[in-house]
DNA sequence: CGGCATCCGGGAAGATACTG
DNA sequence: CAGTATCTTCCCGGATGCCG
Protein backbone atom coordinates (compact mmCIF):
# COMPACT_ATOMS: atom_id res chain seq x y z
CA UNK A 1 0.00 0.00 0.00
CA UNK A 2 2.75 2.51 1.28
CA UNK A 3 4.94 0.96 -0.75
CA UNK A 4 2.48 1.43 -3.98
CA UNK A 5 1.84 4.94 -3.47
CA UNK A 6 5.99 5.45 -3.40
CA UNK A 7 7.10 3.24 -6.35
CA UNK A 8 3.76 4.94 -8.17
CA UNK A 9 5.01 6.80 -11.53
CA UNK A 10 1.70 7.35 -13.03
CA UNK A 11 1.26 10.94 -11.72
CA UNK A 12 5.13 11.55 -11.95
CA UNK A 13 6.49 14.13 -14.63
CA UNK A 14 8.84 11.90 -17.08
CA UNK A 15 11.36 14.72 -17.28
CA UNK A 16 15.15 14.96 -16.45
CA UNK A 17 14.37 18.66 -15.74
CA UNK A 18 15.57 19.54 -11.94
CA UNK A 19 12.28 21.86 -11.38
CA UNK A 20 10.68 18.84 -12.50
CA UNK A 21 11.95 16.46 -10.10
CA UNK A 22 11.61 19.02 -7.45
CA UNK A 23 7.72 18.86 -8.25
CA UNK A 24 7.78 15.54 -8.38
CA UNK A 25 9.03 15.29 -4.24
CA UNK A 26 7.67 18.58 -2.67
CA UNK A 27 4.88 19.91 -5.32
CA UNK A 28 1.84 17.99 -3.94
CA UNK A 29 -0.33 20.18 -2.29
CA UNK A 30 0.53 21.30 1.46
CA UNK A 31 3.84 20.46 0.79
CA UNK A 32 6.09 22.81 0.98
CA UNK A 33 4.18 24.52 3.73
CA UNK A 34 4.98 21.44 5.77
CA UNK A 35 8.62 22.31 5.00
CA UNK A 36 7.56 26.41 5.61
CA UNK A 37 6.92 25.32 9.48
CA UNK A 38 10.15 23.22 10.02
CA UNK A 39 12.20 25.84 8.67
CA UNK A 40 12.91 27.12 12.58
CA UNK A 41 13.26 23.69 14.07
CA UNK A 42 11.94 20.46 14.89
CA UNK A 43 7.72 20.61 15.21
CA UNK A 44 5.18 17.89 16.65
CA UNK A 45 2.16 16.55 14.32
CA UNK A 46 -0.17 18.64 16.15
CA UNK A 47 2.15 21.76 15.74
CA UNK A 48 2.00 21.30 12.00
CA UNK A 49 -2.00 21.27 11.74
CA UNK A 50 -1.70 24.52 13.89
CA UNK A 51 0.18 26.44 11.83
CA UNK A 52 -1.48 25.08 8.92
CA UNK A 53 -4.93 26.56 8.55
CA UNK A 54 -7.26 23.90 7.18
CA UNK A 55 -4.77 20.60 6.53
CA UNK A 56 -6.74 17.47 7.08
CA UNK A 57 -4.72 14.83 9.48
CA UNK A 58 -4.89 12.42 6.72
CA UNK A 59 -3.17 14.65 4.51
CA UNK A 60 -0.55 15.73 6.74
CA UNK A 61 0.05 12.41 7.75
CA UNK A 62 0.54 11.56 3.70
CA UNK A 63 2.87 14.68 3.26
CA UNK A 64 4.90 13.66 5.96
CA UNK A 65 5.79 10.00 4.62
CA UNK A 66 6.00 11.20 1.28
CA UNK A 67 8.74 14.00 2.69
CA UNK A 68 10.35 11.69 4.29
CA UNK A 69 10.57 8.96 1.64
CA UNK A 70 12.06 11.94 -0.22
CA UNK A 71 14.71 12.29 2.25
CA UNK A 72 13.64 15.74 2.82
CA UNK A 73 11.93 15.22 6.56
CA UNK A 74 13.15 13.43 8.87
CA UNK A 75 11.30 11.33 12.06
CA UNK A 76 12.80 11.57 15.46
CA UNK A 77 11.64 10.06 19.27
CA UNK A 78 12.77 12.38 21.93
CA UNK A 79 14.47 10.81 24.40
CA UNK A 80 12.27 10.01 27.69
CA UNK A 81 10.97 11.34 29.88
CA UNK A 82 9.30 13.75 26.35
CA UNK A 83 9.68 10.25 24.51
CA UNK A 84 7.32 12.68 21.72
CA UNK A 85 7.67 11.94 18.00
CA UNK A 86 8.67 15.09 16.03
CA UNK A 87 9.74 15.87 12.92
CA UNK A 88 12.70 17.76 11.47
CA UNK A 89 14.08 19.17 8.07
CA UNK A 90 17.04 16.94 6.77
CA UNK A 91 19.76 18.74 6.33
CA UNK A 92 19.46 19.14 2.55
CA UNK A 93 15.05 19.95 3.31
CA UNK A 94 17.12 22.68 4.96
CA UNK A 95 18.76 23.63 2.11
CA UNK A 96 15.12 24.72 0.59
CA UNK A 97 14.81 28.13 2.34
CA UNK A 98 16.44 30.12 -0.19
CA UNK A 99 13.38 28.98 -2.84
CA UNK A 100 10.56 28.78 -0.37
CA UNK A 101 11.70 32.41 0.88
CA UNK A 102 11.81 33.27 -2.84
CA UNK A 103 8.44 32.28 -3.58
CA UNK A 104 7.00 33.92 -1.17
CA UNK A 105 8.92 37.51 -2.42
CA UNK A 106 7.97 37.01 -5.48
CA UNK A 107 4.08 36.37 -5.35
CA UNK A 108 3.82 39.27 -2.52
CA UNK A 109 4.09 41.69 -6.02
CA UNK A 110 1.18 39.68 -6.45
CA UNK A 111 -1.68 42.25 -6.67
CA UNK A 112 -4.37 39.70 -5.77
CA UNK A 113 -1.94 38.99 -2.25
CA UNK A 114 -3.89 39.32 0.85
CA UNK A 115 -2.28 40.40 3.92
CA UNK A 116 -5.23 40.31 5.96
CA UNK A 117 -5.09 36.07 6.34
CA UNK A 118 -3.96 34.34 9.25
CA UNK A 119 -0.38 34.02 9.81
CA UNK A 120 1.59 31.21 11.58
CA UNK A 121 4.20 32.41 13.68
CA UNK A 122 6.79 30.58 11.81
CA UNK A 123 5.95 32.48 8.76
CA UNK A 124 6.23 35.69 10.32
CA UNK A 125 9.68 34.92 11.19
CA UNK A 126 10.32 33.77 8.05
CA UNK A 127 9.21 36.95 6.21
CA UNK A 128 11.30 38.93 8.29
CA UNK A 129 14.11 37.29 6.75
CA UNK A 130 12.91 37.65 3.09
CA UNK A 131 12.10 41.23 3.74
CA UNK A 132 14.94 42.36 5.58
CA UNK A 133 17.20 45.02 4.26
CA UNK A 134 20.53 44.75 4.78
CA UNK A 135 21.60 48.80 3.86
CA UNK A 136 19.64 50.49 6.08
CA UNK A 137 20.48 48.23 9.33
CA UNK A 138 23.35 50.40 10.97
CA UNK A 139 24.14 49.48 14.86
CA UNK A 140 22.80 46.51 17.20
CA UNK A 141 19.15 45.15 17.79
CA UNK A 142 17.55 42.37 19.35
CA UNK A 143 13.83 41.75 19.47
CA UNK A 144 11.90 39.04 21.32
CA UNK A 145 8.45 37.84 20.42
CA UNK A 146 6.12 36.01 22.47
CA UNK A 147 3.63 34.52 19.96
CA UNK A 148 1.38 32.75 22.85
CA UNK A 149 3.83 29.94 24.19
CA UNK A 150 6.17 30.04 21.35
CA UNK A 151 8.92 32.28 21.90
CA UNK A 152 11.53 33.57 18.60
CA UNK A 153 13.95 36.69 18.87
CA UNK A 154 15.50 38.36 15.69
CA UNK A 155 18.71 40.11 16.06
CA UNK A 156 20.70 42.77 14.24
CA UNK A 157 24.29 42.89 13.71
CA UNK A 158 26.55 43.62 11.50
CA UNK A 159 23.83 44.64 8.74
CA UNK A 160 22.76 41.30 8.77
CA UNK A 161 19.60 39.75 10.97
CA UNK A 162 19.51 36.30 12.29
CA UNK A 163 16.10 34.84 13.68
CA UNK A 164 15.53 31.50 15.70
CA UNK A 165 13.33 30.13 18.36
CA UNK A 166 13.67 31.15 22.00
CA UNK A 167 14.00 33.79 24.45
CA UNK A 168 16.59 36.56 23.92
CA UNK A 169 17.89 37.38 27.17
CA UNK A 170 19.30 40.87 26.14
CA UNK A 171 16.26 41.72 24.22
CA UNK A 172 15.89 45.62 23.97
CA UNK A 173 12.32 45.05 23.67
CA UNK A 174 9.81 41.97 24.18
CA UNK A 175 6.97 41.87 21.78
CA UNK A 176 3.40 39.97 22.90
CA UNK A 177 0.70 40.08 20.21
CA UNK A 178 -0.34 37.74 17.50
CA UNK A 179 1.95 37.31 14.50
CA UNK A 180 -0.77 39.16 12.07
CA UNK A 181 -0.17 42.23 14.47
CA UNK A 182 3.44 42.07 14.01
CA UNK A 183 3.25 41.82 10.52
CA UNK A 184 1.16 44.62 10.46
CA UNK A 185 3.45 47.02 12.59
CA UNK A 186 6.61 45.52 10.79
CA UNK A 187 5.17 46.24 6.97
CA UNK A 188 3.50 49.34 7.93
CA UNK A 189 -0.29 48.38 7.70
CA UNK A 190 -1.20 49.41 11.16
CA UNK A 191 0.69 50.64 14.50
CA UNK A 192 1.62 48.27 17.32
CA UNK A 193 -0.49 48.77 19.97
CA UNK A 194 0.91 49.85 22.91
CA UNK A 195 -0.33 46.91 25.00
CA UNK A 196 2.01 44.65 22.71
CA UNK A 197 5.08 46.29 24.47
CA UNK A 198 5.79 43.53 27.21
CA UNK A 199 8.89 44.28 28.37
CA UNK A 200 11.51 47.07 27.01
CA UNK A 201 11.59 50.19 24.83
CA UNK A 202 9.09 50.46 22.30
CA UNK A 203 11.38 52.23 19.93
CA UNK A 204 14.05 49.68 19.47
CA UNK A 205 10.94 48.19 17.84
CA UNK A 206 10.01 50.53 15.64
CA UNK A 207 13.71 51.11 14.16
CA UNK A 208 13.64 47.17 13.87
CA UNK A 209 10.43 47.89 12.00
CA UNK A 210 11.82 50.39 9.47
CA UNK A 211 14.18 47.65 8.48
CA UNK A 212 11.32 45.48 6.51
CA UNK A 213 9.77 46.14 3.52
CA UNK A 214 7.30 44.74 1.19
CA UNK A 215 8.47 44.69 -2.29
CA UNK A 216 6.31 47.20 -5.47
CA UNK A 217 3.18 45.15 -6.56
CA UNK A 218 3.88 43.95 -10.15
CA UNK A 219 1.76 45.32 -13.40
CA UNK B 1 -17.30 28.92 -15.31
CA UNK B 2 -14.55 30.87 -15.86
CA UNK B 3 -15.04 33.67 -12.99
CA UNK B 4 -16.50 30.62 -11.02
CA UNK B 5 -12.91 29.14 -10.85
CA UNK B 6 -11.21 32.44 -10.24
CA UNK B 7 -13.31 33.10 -7.49
CA UNK B 8 -13.81 29.46 -6.02
CA UNK B 9 -11.83 29.74 -2.59
CA UNK B 10 -11.72 26.48 -1.11
CA UNK B 11 -9.34 24.69 -2.92
CA UNK B 12 -7.26 28.01 -1.39
CA UNK B 13 -4.82 27.92 1.29
CA UNK B 14 -5.98 30.55 3.69
CA UNK B 15 -2.76 32.14 4.74
CA UNK B 16 -0.97 35.45 4.10
CA UNK B 17 2.29 34.08 4.03
CA UNK B 18 3.90 34.82 0.44
CA UNK B 19 4.86 31.60 -0.07
CA UNK B 20 1.33 30.35 0.43
CA UNK B 21 -0.31 32.80 -1.90
CA UNK B 22 2.55 31.37 -4.27
CA UNK B 23 1.16 28.71 -4.33
CA UNK B 24 -2.11 29.49 -4.91
CA UNK B 25 -0.77 30.75 -8.04
CA UNK B 26 1.67 29.09 -9.85
CA UNK B 27 1.11 25.25 -7.17
CA UNK B 28 -1.17 23.34 -9.19
CA UNK B 29 -0.10 20.51 -11.22
CA UNK B 30 2.14 21.77 -14.21
CA UNK B 31 1.89 25.39 -13.27
CA UNK B 32 5.71 26.14 -12.79
CA UNK B 33 7.07 23.63 -16.10
CA UNK B 34 4.78 25.51 -18.36
CA UNK B 35 6.48 28.96 -16.58
CA UNK B 36 9.96 27.24 -17.43
CA UNK B 37 9.13 26.44 -20.96
CA UNK B 38 7.73 30.22 -21.37
CA UNK B 39 11.04 31.55 -19.65
CA UNK B 40 13.14 31.43 -22.93
CA UNK B 41 10.56 33.63 -24.75
CA UNK B 42 6.82 33.36 -26.35
CA UNK B 43 5.58 29.60 -27.56
CA UNK B 44 2.87 28.17 -28.86
CA UNK B 45 0.17 26.21 -27.50
CA UNK B 46 1.72 23.68 -29.46
CA UNK B 47 5.25 24.46 -28.51
CA UNK B 48 4.29 24.60 -25.15
CA UNK B 49 2.80 20.52 -25.57
CA UNK B 50 5.84 19.49 -26.77
CA UNK B 51 8.08 20.39 -24.60
CA UNK B 52 5.85 19.01 -21.36
CA UNK B 53 5.80 15.37 -21.78
CA UNK B 54 2.45 13.79 -20.83
CA UNK B 55 0.12 16.78 -20.16
CA UNK B 56 -2.94 16.71 -21.62
CA UNK B 57 -4.61 19.52 -23.82
CA UNK B 58 -7.34 20.45 -21.29
CA UNK B 59 -4.92 20.79 -18.12
CA UNK B 60 -2.73 22.82 -20.41
CA UNK B 61 -5.64 25.18 -21.43
CA UNK B 62 -6.70 25.41 -17.70
CA UNK B 63 -3.23 26.22 -16.65
CA UNK B 64 -2.86 28.78 -19.34
CA UNK B 65 -5.79 30.53 -17.91
CA UNK B 66 -5.03 30.38 -14.67
CA UNK B 67 -1.89 31.99 -15.01
CA UNK B 68 -3.19 34.29 -17.28
CA UNK B 69 -6.02 35.27 -14.68
CA UNK B 70 -2.99 35.73 -11.74
CA UNK B 71 -0.73 38.02 -14.15
CA UNK B 72 2.14 35.69 -14.91
CA UNK B 73 1.29 35.14 -18.21
CA UNK B 74 -0.28 36.87 -20.94
CA UNK B 75 -1.41 35.65 -24.70
CA UNK B 76 -0.41 37.51 -27.53
CA UNK B 77 -1.48 37.45 -31.22
CA UNK B 78 1.54 37.90 -33.60
CA UNK B 79 0.60 40.74 -36.49
CA UNK B 80 -0.05 39.12 -39.71
CA UNK B 81 0.68 37.70 -42.16
CA UNK B 82 2.18 35.46 -39.22
CA UNK B 83 -1.15 35.74 -36.83
CA UNK B 84 -0.62 32.78 -34.68
CA UNK B 85 -1.68 33.11 -30.66
CA UNK B 86 1.38 32.91 -28.61
CA UNK B 87 1.91 32.93 -25.13
CA UNK B 88 4.31 34.71 -23.54
CA UNK B 89 5.66 35.47 -19.53
CA UNK B 90 5.03 38.55 -18.32
CA UNK B 91 7.61 40.56 -16.69
CA UNK B 92 6.57 39.70 -13.17
CA UNK B 93 6.26 36.19 -14.56
CA UNK B 94 9.44 36.51 -16.08
CA UNK B 95 11.07 37.20 -12.48
CA UNK B 96 10.09 33.55 -11.05
CA UNK B 97 13.53 32.30 -12.99
CA UNK B 98 15.73 32.27 -9.79
CA UNK B 99 13.73 30.39 -7.79
CA UNK B 100 12.39 27.99 -10.76
CA UNK B 101 16.44 27.52 -11.10
CA UNK B 102 16.29 27.16 -7.49
CA UNK B 103 14.04 24.52 -7.24
CA UNK B 104 16.30 22.44 -10.00
CA UNK B 105 19.38 22.93 -8.38
CA UNK B 106 17.96 21.68 -5.31
CA UNK B 107 16.36 18.66 -6.43
CA UNK B 108 18.91 18.03 -8.65
CA UNK B 109 21.00 16.82 -5.04
CA UNK B 110 18.03 14.05 -4.91
CA UNK B 111 19.06 10.45 -5.06
CA UNK B 112 16.33 9.87 -6.99
CA UNK B 113 16.83 12.21 -9.35
CA UNK B 114 16.70 10.27 -13.12
CA UNK B 115 18.86 12.46 -15.37
CA UNK B 116 18.05 9.90 -18.62
CA UNK B 117 14.47 10.48 -18.78
CA UNK B 118 13.22 13.21 -21.72
CA UNK B 119 14.67 16.61 -21.31
CA UNK B 120 13.16 19.70 -23.38
CA UNK B 121 15.25 22.20 -25.49
CA UNK B 122 14.65 24.63 -22.53
CA UNK B 123 14.98 22.56 -19.88
CA UNK B 124 19.08 21.83 -21.34
CA UNK B 125 19.68 25.63 -21.57
CA UNK B 126 18.00 26.59 -18.68
CA UNK B 127 20.08 23.76 -16.69
CA UNK B 128 23.39 25.49 -18.31
CA UNK B 129 22.40 29.20 -16.34
CA UNK B 130 21.53 26.92 -13.38
CA UNK B 131 24.83 24.68 -13.32
CA UNK B 132 27.48 27.31 -14.78
CA UNK B 133 30.42 28.02 -12.58
CA UNK B 134 31.60 31.57 -12.99
CA UNK B 135 35.09 30.69 -11.87
CA UNK B 136 37.14 28.63 -13.86
CA UNK B 137 34.88 31.08 -16.89
CA UNK B 138 38.23 32.25 -18.17
CA UNK B 139 38.06 33.40 -21.77
CA UNK B 140 35.51 33.80 -24.20
CA UNK B 141 33.33 31.41 -25.89
CA UNK B 142 30.55 30.79 -27.54
CA UNK B 143 28.49 27.98 -28.62
CA UNK B 144 25.55 27.05 -30.75
CA UNK B 145 22.72 24.74 -30.16
CA UNK B 146 20.52 23.39 -33.15
CA UNK B 147 17.96 21.02 -31.28
CA UNK B 148 15.71 20.17 -34.55
CA UNK B 149 14.32 23.49 -35.68
CA UNK B 150 14.77 25.30 -32.57
CA UNK B 151 18.26 27.01 -32.62
CA UNK B 152 19.82 28.27 -28.88
CA UNK B 153 22.92 29.77 -28.02
CA UNK B 154 25.45 30.36 -25.19
CA UNK B 155 27.69 32.87 -24.80
CA UNK B 156 31.12 33.00 -22.29
CA UNK B 157 32.63 36.02 -21.79
CA UNK B 158 33.76 38.20 -18.45
CA UNK B 159 33.16 34.76 -15.98
CA UNK B 160 29.42 35.65 -17.08
CA UNK B 161 26.64 33.25 -19.09
CA UNK B 162 24.13 34.22 -21.48
CA UNK B 163 22.20 32.14 -23.24
CA UNK B 164 19.15 32.54 -25.34
CA UNK B 165 16.96 31.81 -28.36
CA UNK B 166 18.63 31.58 -32.06
CA UNK B 167 21.62 30.90 -33.81
CA UNK B 168 24.77 33.28 -33.07
CA UNK B 169 26.91 33.69 -35.70
CA UNK B 170 30.29 33.84 -34.33
CA UNK B 171 29.74 30.35 -32.58
CA UNK B 172 33.21 28.49 -31.91
CA UNK B 173 31.22 25.73 -32.30
CA UNK B 174 28.02 24.54 -33.70
CA UNK B 175 26.11 21.42 -31.75
CA UNK B 176 23.20 19.53 -33.27
CA UNK B 177 21.94 17.31 -31.33
CA UNK B 178 19.08 16.25 -29.03
CA UNK B 179 19.11 17.87 -25.65
CA UNK B 180 19.58 14.69 -23.26
CA UNK B 181 23.24 13.75 -25.56
CA UNK B 182 23.68 17.25 -25.15
CA UNK B 183 23.47 17.35 -21.54
CA UNK B 184 24.87 14.36 -20.97
CA UNK B 185 28.49 15.49 -22.55
CA UNK B 186 27.84 18.92 -20.63
CA UNK B 187 27.26 17.10 -17.07
CA UNK B 188 29.98 13.93 -17.96
CA UNK B 189 27.72 11.17 -18.39
CA UNK B 190 28.69 9.85 -22.08
CA UNK B 191 31.22 11.45 -24.62
CA UNK B 192 29.68 14.11 -27.39
CA UNK B 193 29.53 11.66 -30.20
CA UNK B 194 31.56 13.06 -32.90
CA UNK B 195 28.87 13.49 -35.11
CA UNK B 196 26.91 15.45 -32.83
CA UNK B 197 29.38 18.57 -34.29
CA UNK B 198 27.37 20.10 -36.75
CA UNK B 199 30.34 22.99 -37.66
CA UNK B 200 33.03 24.38 -36.10
CA UNK B 201 35.79 23.27 -33.27
CA UNK B 202 35.30 20.21 -30.93
CA UNK B 203 37.54 20.81 -28.72
CA UNK B 204 35.94 24.45 -28.12
CA UNK B 205 32.43 22.82 -26.50
CA UNK B 206 34.55 20.02 -24.46
CA UNK B 207 36.13 23.05 -22.84
CA UNK B 208 32.54 24.83 -22.57
CA UNK B 209 31.59 21.73 -20.69
CA UNK B 210 33.80 22.19 -18.37
CA UNK B 211 32.19 25.34 -17.04
CA UNK B 212 29.53 23.19 -15.75
CA UNK B 213 28.76 20.95 -12.76
CA UNK B 214 25.96 19.22 -10.81
CA UNK B 215 25.88 19.59 -7.64
CA UNK B 216 27.17 16.47 -5.12
CA UNK B 217 23.98 14.47 -3.94
CA UNK B 218 22.62 15.04 -0.36
CA UNK B 219 22.60 12.09 2.44
C1' DC C 1 -4.03 14.17 22.61
C1' DG C 2 -1.12 12.15 18.81
C1' DG C 3 -1.06 9.44 14.96
C1' DC C 4 -3.08 6.67 11.61
C1' DA C 5 -6.71 3.87 9.05
C1' DT C 6 -11.11 4.04 6.60
C1' DC C 7 -15.06 5.67 4.10
C1' DC C 8 -17.24 9.08 1.26
C1' DG C 9 -18.27 13.24 -1.80
C1' DG C 10 -16.44 16.56 -4.85
C1' DG C 11 -13.30 18.04 -7.90
C1' DA C 12 -8.88 18.11 -10.41
C1' DA C 13 -6.03 15.50 -13.59
C1' DG C 14 -5.43 12.02 -17.40
C1' DA C 15 -6.83 9.84 -21.79
C1' DT C 16 -9.21 9.95 -25.87
C1' DA C 17 -12.12 11.62 -29.31
C1' DC C 18 -13.86 15.31 -31.63
C1' DT C 19 -14.40 20.10 -33.95
C1' DG C 20 -13.19 24.56 -36.46
C1' DC D 1 -2.81 23.23 -35.22
C1' DA D 2 -5.43 24.83 -31.31
C1' DG D 3 -8.10 23.87 -28.53
C1' DT D 4 -13.10 21.61 -26.61
C1' DA D 5 -16.03 17.71 -24.86
C1' DT D 6 -16.47 13.69 -22.37
C1' DC D 7 -15.41 9.99 -19.48
C1' DT D 8 -12.57 7.78 -16.04
C1' DT D 9 -9.36 7.76 -12.41
C1' DC D 10 -7.36 9.45 -8.58
C1' DC D 11 -6.30 13.07 -5.14
C1' DC D 12 -7.97 16.11 -1.69
C1' DG D 13 -10.80 17.38 2.19
C1' DG D 14 -13.97 16.19 5.94
C1' DA D 15 -15.77 13.01 9.26
C1' DT D 16 -15.41 9.16 12.04
C1' DG D 17 -13.23 5.82 14.73
C1' DC D 18 -9.32 3.10 16.73
C1' DC D 19 -5.40 2.66 19.61
C1' DG D 20 -1.56 3.92 22.57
Amino acid sequence: MKLEKITNKSRRYEDACGTAHALDLIGERWAMLVMRELMLGPRRFGDLRAGLPGVSANVLTQRLEGLEAAGVVRRRKLPPPASVQVYELTDWGLEAEPFIKGLGKWAARSPLHDPSLPLSAVSMMLSLRTMFRPDPAIGSLTIGFQFGEEAFHARVRDQALTTGRGEAGDADVVIAAPPPTVAAAVYGFAPLPPEAVATGDREAFDRFATLFELPDKAG
